[in-house]
DNA sequence: GAATTAAGTTGCATTATGCAAGCGAGTTTA
DNA sequence: TAAACTCGCTTGCATAATGCAACTTAATTC
């Protein structure tokens, strides 16, 4: 099985804290399908183009559960099917995501991002960060 | 010898870009005592309460100057030694790096991020990274 | 020119990740 | 109602990343 139980460096500092959690290759990319790209199910966020595999996923998943950053409800309608959806601890990591996504944007020649989507951000952070929030909130709501 | 080549997965995503750069244990600590601790060299960086291995801090180094994150000089005042210092690119991660140090410090009990930081940050986010930069700025100068 | 210091490298053990296949519970189909 | 199918995983095994201790090389001080 794979490891579930995360490093715990446990120096004090916020930024060792926040990345013992997600400062791994895939945590983020778990959370950016979730929290960006709408993704609510195990075999949708096993799609992405990253193609994340079935056993890492799992983990993280687990972990992220463990952390109070997700949280795991069974489809209403359909019991073989669970739905991951962000709790309002995790959903404070959407301005870190957009904040990596706005820097990634800036520097990749070849981005896929919206073209102004960095400058409109640097130009109004709050205000992006509460569109993709809205955005997140239109999907059907799931009792916790 | 440690890879040096970082994983790549090309997927266009611009998180998934800014990921393969620094999507791993330790190079956001790296850029963390460069860009807000202040540290600059080797012997610096490796006492860090993480205590990162030797060779993963070399390691470390050399991608991020290869990725023209950071940019090595020789210590005018002692040939022995290095400077790391951040470039323009590397340190347009800097409020990534404030992003992800106020989440933590809101949801990590034991923090050791002085009480009003992430008050601070959240109220103007714009403002207190001026200060971490402008801090920086004081270093003496390297030149390039 | 001998001892010291800085910045690494090397070799090897441990841990994490990647991949393919399999499994059990819930659901649809005949 | 039983066979086939989905979904969310787990398992076993190969490969890659990390951790640790010891060693090397170049510059500096004594």
């Amino acid at each position: 099985m794979v490891t579930t139980t995360p490093p715990c460096r446990q120096s004090g500092c916020p930024i060792s804290f926040s990345l013992d959690i997600f400062g791994d290759r895939w945590t983020l990319l778990v959370l950016r399908d979730l929290f960006i790209n709408g993704k609510r199910r195990f075999q949708e966020l096993r799609a992405s183009d990253e193609k994340i595999a079935s056993n890492i996923l799992a983990d993280r998943l687990r972990r992220l559960e463990a952390d109070g950053i997700i949280a795991k409800t069974r489809d209403p309608e359909d019991g073989r099917k669970f739905l991951y959806t962000g709790t309002d601890k995790g959903l404070g990591l959407l301005p870190v995501l957009l904040e990596i996504a706005a820097w990634g944007a800036v520097h990749d020649p070849d981005t896929a991002a919206p073209p102004d989507f960095a400058e409109r951000f640097f130009a109004d952070r709050e205000g992006v960060t509460a569109e993709y929030r809205a955005r997140l909130a239109e999907q059907p709501k799931v009792e916790e």
